[in-house]
Order: structure tokens, then sequence, then C-alpha cells
DNA sequence: TCTATATTCCACCCGGAGGTAGTATATTGC
DNA sequence: GCAATATACTACCTCCGGGTGGAATATAGA
């Protein structure tokens, strides 16, 4: 009942750079920064950038930036590139095709949490979460 | 964001056994009605054998049998056993001390239904399951 | 007593998440 | 051009959840 590892460091990653407004963030200073391990990290920012989430910039005074509006990017597309949703939207007890025609033990008790969250997911930004009161990174 | 196959197993298992009524179940049989690997159930009957969950009665016409009123067997105390209750405790970014006077960027967004899950777990019980609509199993 | 059936315990295998190491490649600034 | 610093790529390691196999032990019932 938890994000990847690397669900966390993608979404702190997002959230530093862009409260640190500037423009490109090396894999160096956030590892430094976040307290990150800068190879996992290196690996993790290329993903997010194949996936178009961040742009890359080689050679010396290159690194990350962040190219699309904050208020686009959604926890639910991070969450989904790094680790995919389906462990979001499945069955609490693993079941196929669970729903109120036909449901587990459980259905009753964990379908508001579920759908509650999957909300949460789709509709916070990235806007939201650097504008919020939490300040630890 | 999943219950351990564990857990699930558990669950499944208590309910399956509650709402047979009867009194002894063999793994040999939990493991055919339900389709979970005869084994791996084994040990984790085992487990909630030891725990105080289920008492066990070995030789032949043995088997597991809950011991306790499904009333007072609590969610919460089921996945505790089998997978523990931190990754539903713990700040989602994995921070420590992540609480309303210092959090995490995400926390606003998440204590809200991380609070609500923790309540879900602590008072829904066997005897609830049991009895509930889903006929899963 | 003997056999069938049950739990119990041991060692092992597999795949994936998290993490490390080394090297190739790109590019800025001297 | 060349050194410094960046990303990109490949290979590997460790840990743990899930799962399998086999033998030891317990015991009801013929």
């Amino acid at each position: 009942m938890r994000l990847y590892k690397s669900s966390e460091y993608a979404i702190r990653c997002l959230v530093s750079m862009a409260r640190s407004g500037g423009d490109l963030h090396s894999v160096k200073s956030l590892s430094d920064n976040l307290g990150i391990p800068y190879k996992f990290l290196g690996r993790l920012m290329s993903l997010l950038g194949s996936e178009g989430l961040v742009e890359s910039v080689q050679g010396k005074a290159g690194g990350y930036r962040i190219v699309r509006p904050l208020e686009d990017i959604r926890l639910a597309e991070i969450v989904d590139i790094v680790e995919g949703l389906e462990s979001y939207e499945r069955c609490i007890l693993g079941f196929d095709r669970c729903d109120e025609k036909n449901p587990c033990p459980m259905h009753e008790f964990w379908s508001g949490h579920k759908d509650g969250i999957l909300e949460m997911l789709h509709s916070t930004t990235l806007a939201q979460l650097v504008q919020s009161e939490g300040k630890k990174i």
C-alpha cells in the first residue's frame, strides 16, 4: 500500500525542479539536494524524458527541464509512467471483474477508498503540489 | 498500492472457513477450493496459527479452525500479521515525521485517504466480511 | 500395528524493485 | 583542440515476495 520508490523520487524531483524556478537541473544537483542515489535517478529522469514529461540537454551545463505547464501534469500521469496504475485500479483481493454486480467480500469496504485515491491522482496537478504548504522535499 | 498476495490469501481463507461454517478445514481443501498454491498456503496458515488467529489439529482428519469470535478479528490484525501495517501508516513520499505541522507536498492530498483506509482496516471485522454481499471467494 | 492423511520444517528457485559501476557520447568554455 | 561536465546505455548485484519440492512428524481409523 505504497508508491514505488521510483514514483516518490519522480514526484519529489519534479516538485523540486518546479519550485526552484530556474531552467536546467542536472541529475547531480538533484541527487545531492534530495538525497536520491545518483545513478538510479539518472535512469529515472531518462525515462521521464523519453515520456515527454521533461526535456534533456546534454553536455556541460546541461540537465533536465520541465517542458509542459505545471497545471497540465497530473499525479496519475507521473505514477503511470513510473510504475503503472494497474495496482490502483484492481480489486483489493485480486479478482477479475469485481464490481457492484459481482463483488468480492471486501468490495463494499474498499471501493470507496479506491475510487477516492484514483480521483485524487487524476485531479491533482504538479502546480498544486508546488503551491502546497508542504515544505519537505 | 495493493495488499500482498499473502494478505489476499489470508483474508479469502478466513472468510471461506467462516462461511462454510463447519469445523476443521485442511490446507488441501482450502487450496483446491480457492485456487491458492498448496505449499504456499500451508506456510501461511502455519503463521496464522502461530499468531493465534487459527488453531491447528495435526494428523488424519486434521486441519485448521478459527478459534476467536468473528466479531473480534479485524482486517488490521490479519494484515499486520501477514505483511505489517507500516506501509499503511507511513508518509506517501517516504518522509519521517510527516504531519500537519511539517507536511510533505502530498500530505494535504493524501492524508485523508490514508486515515480512511486505516480506519476501515481497524473497524472492519471478519464477521462483516462473512455477512457481506460479496459472493466471490 | 499399519496406512493414509494431515501439519511442520527445511532448502531451494524465480522475477522484479532498488541500487551500483563503468563506459560511451554530447557539448560548453577555456 | 582539449578538458570538464553533462546525459545515455549496458551490465551487474542484492533483497524480498511468491512459489515449489521433499522429508519429518503427528494421528485417526481400519
